[in-house]
RNA sequence: GUCCGGAUAGUGUAGGGGACUAUCAUGAAGGCCUGUCGAGCCUCCGACCCGGGUUCGAAUCCCGGUCCGGGCGCCA
């Protein structure tokens, strides 16, 4: 039985009146009105509407339509008709329905947005969520913002790599990671590609990046965690932090902008008016940082202190829009940030913050062997584990720096969506490793 | 982990000791209707998370469990 369409919905114009063409998708509605019967098609791109008049139609496609079911892969020939009337312009009289695959009743849960569902029946049904306009735009979404920011990236001269995400060791200590089981030793899968685009420094790459999927074991639960994310990862030798800084703001503001651009109908399906934040973002240091806190909140920080969930919100209150910290105290971040030279105690780290959240943190590396084979020691952990590491500290590594942004942060605070499960497929959580 | 809140037809909900033969919408089944577009109208189908307890009587109150949502924590 055929099945190949010969365009999409929205590729249909009015002006192809009278031309046959072949649509395939999904039943979307039903509407029989007697003598008149509609049909309303969806597919990836939009909807068409089917229109049959029983009169004229021929016997076997009416019999056809009149048994099919809501959701049911269908594929229709039809001659296009301009039509006023119709939603589009144009709607399509059938020549003949295939029925491709029929969809059992009742459905699990609506596509039209007649009724809404709850997220945990959605994410049990997300082949049918995704079906939903609402859902199929973010996810337009999500593709543009990876690809812009493949493009952004590789017009700034970085090599894309991958790295792995079954690792020896837990190598930066700190988060918890998950454990599995690797023939016949010990494994994890890896929290961050921190180490590894970090050797490539060594390699002579200068300039790289990776997006991929990092692994938390945290217990964390709440609508901005997930214990499997994205992270965009960039590393660039002969860089300081602000260079790197820079970078970010902008790829922000590119990844912004071509959204804004290329996504046009899918931010129009959400009802999304994208502001496009400017270069450069505000950078805050964490001494201001804390004294905007505790200027506008009842929670007192002290210097050393990291920034509580409140107090992210108070100061992204304040500020109202993308921001940086910058500054840190050396005590609070990884061993392989680099601290200043005539002051130790702070760093040259930074986060990069959406008034909701964190959005991505990065800063300027160690490249000292010694210093940073000490300052692992520091933090507790054993240099003898990071040795592969080490090595490459030995034999030549310039002085580099990068950041790790969270795809899933920028998506959610990009469309003011309230939870980071609506943003990602088949989101792992505390509780969920299935679908 | 912890503190709140919740769990009622396929989906989303109302109802907080008796008026429950459980509300409404959507949906499914059947019917009417030639321009619908969240079509309309008529008929009809479909549910109180699990286990204990209190009570003459429990969807409703209590205890335990499971699951869900939100806040916080944890998350360099």
């Amino acid at each position: 039985m055929e099945f190949r369409r010969t365009h999409y919905t929205s590729h249909v114009t009015p002006e192809m009146n009278g031309q046959t063409v072949k649509l395939a998708g999904w039943v979307h509605e039903i509407r029989d009105l007697g003598g008149i019967m509609f049909l309303v098609l969806r597919d990836r791109e939009g909807m068409a509407q089917i229109t049959l008049f029983k009169k004229t139609i021929d016997p076997e496609v009416l019999k056809t339509a009149k048994a099919l079911s809501r959701e049911s892969v269908v594929l229709v020939e039809g001659e296009v008709k301009a039509e006023a009337k119709a939603p589009g312009g144009y709607e399509l009289v059938p020549i003949k329905i295939n029925l491709l695959n029929p969809a059992k009743s009742p459905l699990p849960m609506d596509t039209t947005g007649k009724v809404n569902a709850e997220l945990d029946t959605r994410l049990d049904n997300r082949f049918m969520d995704v079906r939903r306009p609402r859902t199929q735009a973010v996810f337009h979404i999500r593709h543009h913002m990876l690809s812009a920011v493949r493009e952004f990236l590789e017009q700034e001269g970085f090599i894309e790599i991958t790295t792995p995400k079954v690792v020896a060791t837990a190598t930066e200590g700190g988060t918890a990671l998950f454990p599995i089981t690797y023939f016949d030793t010990e494994a994890f899968l890896n929290q961050s590609p921190q180490l590894f685009k970090q050797l490539m420094m060594s390699g002579g790459m200068d300039k790289v990046f990776e997006i991929g999927p990092i692994f938390r074991a945290e217990e964390h639960d709440t609508r901005r965690h997930l214990n499997e994310a994205t992270s965009i990862d960039i590393e660039a030798s002969f860089m300081d932090h602000e260079d790197v800084m820079v970078i970010l703001e902008n790829l922000i503001v590119y990844v912004y902008e071509k959204i804004a651009e290329r996504a046009v109908p899918s931010l129009k399906t959400l009802g999304i008016e994208l502001t496009i934040p400017k270069a450069p973002f505000r950078r805050l240091t964490y001494d201001e940082a804390i004294e905007v806190n505790n200027e506008n909140s009842k929670e007192f920080l002290e210097w050393g202190d990291d920034l509580s969930t409140n107090a992210e919100k108070v100061i992204g209150k304040v500020i109202g829009e993308h921001y940086f910290i910058k500054d840190w105290p050396t005590e609070i971040k990884p061993y392989y940030t680099q601290p200043y030279e005539d002051e130790p105690k702070v760093t040259k780290a930074f986060d990069m913050m959406h008034p909701r959240m964190e959005l991505s943190s990065g800063a300027q590396r160690v490249h000292d062997h010694d210093i940073l084979r000490k300052r692992i020691q520091d933090q507790g952990l054993n240099p003898d584990g990071f040795e592969f590491y080490l090595k490459a500290f030995r034999y030549g590594i310039p002085p580099h720096s990068g950041w790790g942004l969270g795809a899933e942060r920028l998506l959610m605070t990009m469309l003011d969506v309230d939870n980071i499960r609506d943003v990602v497929l088949f989101p792992r959580d505390r509780k969920r490793v299935s679908p």
